[in-house]
DNA sequence: TCTTCTGTAACCAATATAGTTACAGTTGGA
DNA sequence: TCCAACTGTAACTATATTGGTTACAGAAGA
């Protein structure tokens, strides 16, 4: 349904700069770990930043880190940050309202999808990012950032490509 | 976050057979309701009859009408026929499998979008499409659709053009 | 002042959905 | 047996959103 990885990617980029602490991590580095270009990350950064999850220092040695607790996060915080819309759209164009149907539907999708939005949003404000940051495998821990850096990249194959329980369809091909 | 409406369009379509009765419903004629052309209207309704929710004839005469009882459709049946993904997607490309997060961020937020498909589809599983056509309004059904058709149709102005509580936006602009 | 960052504009590419035309095939009835 | 009225479907275009890229102004530390 969703073409968008807005929230995939914020929440990643979250959980980055919980795992590096107070340390503040730069866009590039950032960009690195995500696999995507360091513009894209800065544009959500401003976004973050706009909501107060993160603050960000320009000029040399600059960076960013949270502004707050990652156990005063919750991704419900970064779903809003990052997600305009609900989950559903209602018609591109109204429907005709000259049918009994067609002028009232609207409304009743209307109470439809708050309900849906707001089942959404009651699982995301119950996981605060430290939560997600303690259901990373514990193993890596003994890698985890240091100044010089998210991880050192050596090549960008392969990655997560599972698909989900219900069989829908959450990551493209892996890149061609 | 979702750029369709095909959730919002397949339960109008099927509010207006439940509405219609036994009556079979020409595409032409639903379009008018939906406001949109008759080829998208019956290329979503292959896409419903595949699923066992309508049944179609072709031929003089034809036309769909329900497979089944308004209250032995859910709209979970609805939303299952006609949206291929889950809520949110993941990375558009694999995170960097060299960065301790990158690596496992998948697994975390597969756990967490599994989580918020299953809150959508309960809410969802609890609504019939009896229940959604009794929350039309009952003042209107003295007009409803009969063997002539839908609704008499003179312009196709103005419409559902709403916000809902959250302030996100589920309707564009009307038609320019 | 130089270097290294962020912030941001401008543009292009990729993807998904919707809209449109056209036509083959089916069906009921004159 | 033909015709008119339907569905099913291919092919193409239009539109919108997101993501990727280049470029550059401005901030800040050394």
């Amino acid at each position: 349904m969703s073409t968008s990885s807005r929230f995939a990617v914020a929440v990643h980029v979250l959980t980055l700069m919980a795992w590096a602490d107070e340390e503040p991590l730069k866009s590039e580095h950032v960009a690195e770990s995500v696999n995507t270009n360091p513009v894209v990350i800065r544009r959500m950064l401003c976004e973050l930043a706009e909501s107060k999850l993160v603050v960000s220092q320009t000029g040399s040695m600059g960076g960013s880190r949270l502004a707050r607790q990652p156990e005063e996060i919750t991704l419900l915080d970064i779903y809003q940050a990052v997600e305009s819309r609900g989950v559903f759209s209602l018609h591109r164009h109204p429907p005709n309202p000259d049918c009994p149907v067609g002028v009232n539907i609207g409304t009743v999708l209307n109470d439809v999808l708050d309900e849906v939005d707001s089942a959404v949003e009651s699982v995301l404000a119950n996981i605060t990012l430290r939560e997600a940051v303690g259901r990373l495998k514990p193993c890596v821990r003994t890698v985890a950032a240091k100044s010089a850096g998210v991880a050192g990249v050596k090549n960008l194959s392969a990655g997560v490509g599972a698909k989900r329980k219900n069989g829908k369809e959450h990551t493209l091909a892996a890149r061609n």
